[in-house]
DNA sequence: AAATAAAATTAGTCAAGACTAATTTTATTT
DNA sequence: AAATAAAATTAGTCTTGACTAATTTTATTT
């Protein structure tokens, strides 16, 4: 199998690959990851020799199939973990991320089946991602995030972008979850500052950058 | 907080403490976690720095307060985990073992708290280990094997010695588990094998290595 | 006590996976 | 197109935690 930094290394590109249909590059992998473009370059080296991503400068990265299934897995493994740590030890929403980070990386043939069992086979994970399925298949996530919504337009929050404790907590403070209903009041034009109603309540402002990464349905 | 390797080399000692009271040896420990003992050596340098542990040469390797508390958390860690992967997820008991080896290194600073409540304060392991509590105390563990009992005697299987799965399996082939009874009938001189009647059934005979692996209570 | 065996230690090496600094390649401006 | 900036790559270093081989220390025999 892979060992914990393949395993990070794919997870990111697969997270990358998915957000946009954007080229994979070294510096965006880095940038990700939080490490130099030159340990970059070396892990890409390692993974196309190991047959799990393609590289090319024209194209960038890309997965194999290989790659995807077992960055799949990955993904699968990390959500399901969130469940079972919000649902079954009580913690909240900020603070599952961190931990299924490690919790993922556990190597066992079965584990994932068995706790998704255990678990009730979830759709969703706390954060409103889409749990892939053992055959890997998976719910295809919203794209469009509140600051794509015209003003006046309505919305449910389908799930987010950002999985970073600040920004959960931030959500939390404004009573903001899965679910909840929101109304795009206006959009100031000056710098993207969007005024909301949640669930019909009082006009409340937020940043454009908080408007990306609230993923919605409409 | 430890490393990874930090954490096997400070069970590994923990291990060795308990099991006996005999001086812990670098080669003890490399035997035990099978390393060169060179290696050995250069983990106790980093340990010892690290104030867990302290070596002498008359007396071997010590745990440091801190050392004994760090260890007793990770092989808490260790048996929820165990008890969970049996309880929860419906593994076998041959199965558990090389998993919570590697969940026993999840770190959250509540994790082991949650965990244990989730499963209901349990006090021992699959394996009839006791679970160290959230202080740091825990049960004693029965010191007397079945080969210590005399010809004749009665006893009930508290723990076992080994977790290998082909003793584990090897013992469910036989039908003995936690709490099965056992009776002594004999012991052959020639080569310490042991003749018992489980659950007062048919004699069967077992060898001496298989006896000091079974802990019992009388 | 001397000889031998075993254990501990030192010194040096290796691989993984990170880094920095320097260089080359590719893109973007002017 | 030349100049500049950005990205990618190479080369070399560092740390962790293993290793082997050689040496020293300690224990055990004879």
């Amino acid at each position: 199998m892979h060992t914990l930094s393949e395993e990070n290394y794919l997870k990111c590109i697969y997270r990358l690959w998915q957000d946009k249909g954007q080229k994979i590059t070294p510096t965006a992998i880095a940038e990700s990851l939080g490490n130099n473009p030159a340990s970059v370059v070396d892990m890409i080296r390692k993974l196309t020799e190991k047959q799990l991503i393609n590289y090319d400068k024209k194209k960038g990265v890309e997965l194999t199939a290989q790659g995807q299934k077992d960055a799949t897995l990955i993904v699968r493994r990390h959500r399901l973990w969130e469940v079972f740590l919000l649902e079954k030890l009580g913690y909240h929403w900020d603070e599952i991320h961190d931990i299924a980070e490690e919790m993922e990386h556990i190597k066992d043939a079965t584990l994932a089946d068995r706790l998704d069992k255990f678990l009730g086979f979830p759709e969703y994970d706390p954060h409103g991602d889409p749990i892939p399925k053992a055959n890997g298949k998976m719910a295809k996530r919203s794209s469009i995030t509140l600051a794509d919504l015209k003003a006046g337009g309505h919305c449910r929050v389908a799930a987010v972008k950002d999985t970073t404790s600040s920004f959960l907590q931030y959500l939390q403070k404004l009573d903001i979850s899965i679910g909840t209903k929101i109304q795009l009041i206006e959009k100031i034009p000056f710098d993207g500052s969007l005024v909301i109603s949640i669930d019909g309540g009082e006009h409340k402002t937020v940043s454009s950058k908080f408007g990306e990464s609230v993923l919605i349905d409409m």
